[in-house]
DNA sequence: ACGGGCGTGTCATCAAAGTGTCACGGCGGG
DNA sequence: CCCGCCGTGACACTTTGATGACACGCCCGT
């Protein structure tokens, strides 16, 4: 999972807090929702599991450390990872967030950058990554291991959308797809351009793999969109 | 992980014990912490995670044992090895040690060199042994052992951080890695850096590796991160 | 205890590479 | 033949990486 489209619930009972950390993990582009209390976020967690809980430690009613406890025992939510944030770290503390079983602490005041900087050190840990080696397609083989794009041995050199764009196709050959189909396939689903700048990486494309001779594989598809040559 | 950089934290209530531990583990090279409790303890694991924890069997408050299982207990600390430390032993500690989940004993009185051994040894068994003394890339040797890298028998001189991302690089040549994972893999999980840092120890490195030529051995993959030539 | 290196992380700046948009022109199908 | 669609070069803007400078912290020897 891309940190950068994480669903976080922020729990705090001050609404500036709240406000304050949304917009900043607004800007990184990350989802923000926000509870008020135990009660609420409990409630929001049932609709839409969070890929991580930012969470006062001093919240009126059940406190966070509490809160913590809870979510551990249930097996739907024991694996949600949680940053602790606190005013006052005493060692006491410490120790007790540690036994309750939170992944961070993070100390008040925060800079936005420490805290997004925290939120994905415990995603990174706490999220496998996904690795597929090579994609052959022909002549043609990526290797996403090195980042490398390589035809009879000879590495051809682009841009990363380029890349992009070729990982996609070489893992659908013979589909046909939009230019708003593969806006959202390779550039992601909020980037809003115009479709006709496909175009212009599809030429890039091309011309990256015009020096091995490969360019025919990029089919355009009159009316339609493009597609990739099988070569199966 | 080389053992001689090793992070050790010693928990005794003697600070007689823990200065004696400190400067004889300093003096391998290890960084080593104290703390006087368990309760301090905790603290600095939860500052930073260390490789290997140098325990006291008898500690005022909560035990050398009773820590080890709190520890065990959690996710986040489960996996660090522990030494235990202690001035009797009987069959019976041994068992409840056993139970608690203790990687080795060591009996007081100790001398520094068999302590040292004990870590290793641990430490050996823990970590992914790549501790393989020589690791060979083209023209570069490092070499684990004296910690030292050589190219065409010259000597080149670089900081620990360089050495540290140098080593990851040559025993994973031709994988790509992005900033983040090399902050992972060489500083750790711990670590909140800025990823622009990593930009910075790339060129260091690439300084160091210049008086050899060898500078083109580490590779810019733009808009991903770095990646160490394959010589294979 | 006290400077002085050394190593390390961060920042500002510059240059290079990449990206999105547009306009023009050619080509193909109805 | 005409319209619409696509290829392509140009270009302004953004992003990204290399690099030098700098400040801080640690350890060492005096």
């Amino acid at each position: 999972m891309n940190a950068n489209e994480a669903q976080v619930l922020v729990v705090d009972d001050e609404s500036a807090i709240r406000d304050m950390i949304q917009f900043a993990l607004r800007r990184a582009g990350m989802n923000v929702e926000g509870a008020a209390d135990a009660k609420e976020a409990l409630s929001r967690i049932s609709d839409r599991k969070p890929d991580i809980i930012l969470m006062d430690w001093m919240m009126p009613g059940v406190s966070g450390i509490e809160l913590t406890r809870r979510l551990r025992k249930e097996p739907v939510t024991s694996d949600i990872p949680i940053i602790m944030l606190t005013a006052k770290v005493t060692e006491d503390d410490k120790v007790a967030g540690l036994e309750a079983g939170t992944d961070d602490y993070i100390i008040k005041p925060f800079s936005p950058r420490e805290l997004i900087a925290r939120i994905n050190a415990v995603l990174r840990r706490t999220s496998p990554a996904d690795e597929e080696g090579q994609i052959k397609a022909g002549e043609l083989v990526l290797d996403t291991i090195s980042r490398r794009v390589l035809a009879k041995g000879d590495e051809l050199h682009m841009g990363p959308t380029e890349y992009r764009l070729l990982a996609f196709f070489m893992s659908n050959q013979g589909r046909a797809y939009s230019r708003t189909q593969l806006l959202d396939h390779v550039w992601g689903t909020n980037a809003y351009l115009e479709e006709r700048t496909v175009d212009v990486h599809i030429r890039r494309l091309r011309k990256a793999l015009q020096p091995a001779g490969l360019d025919g594989y990029v089919q355009t598809v009159r009316g339609h969109g493009y597609r990739f040559l099988n070569t199966d």
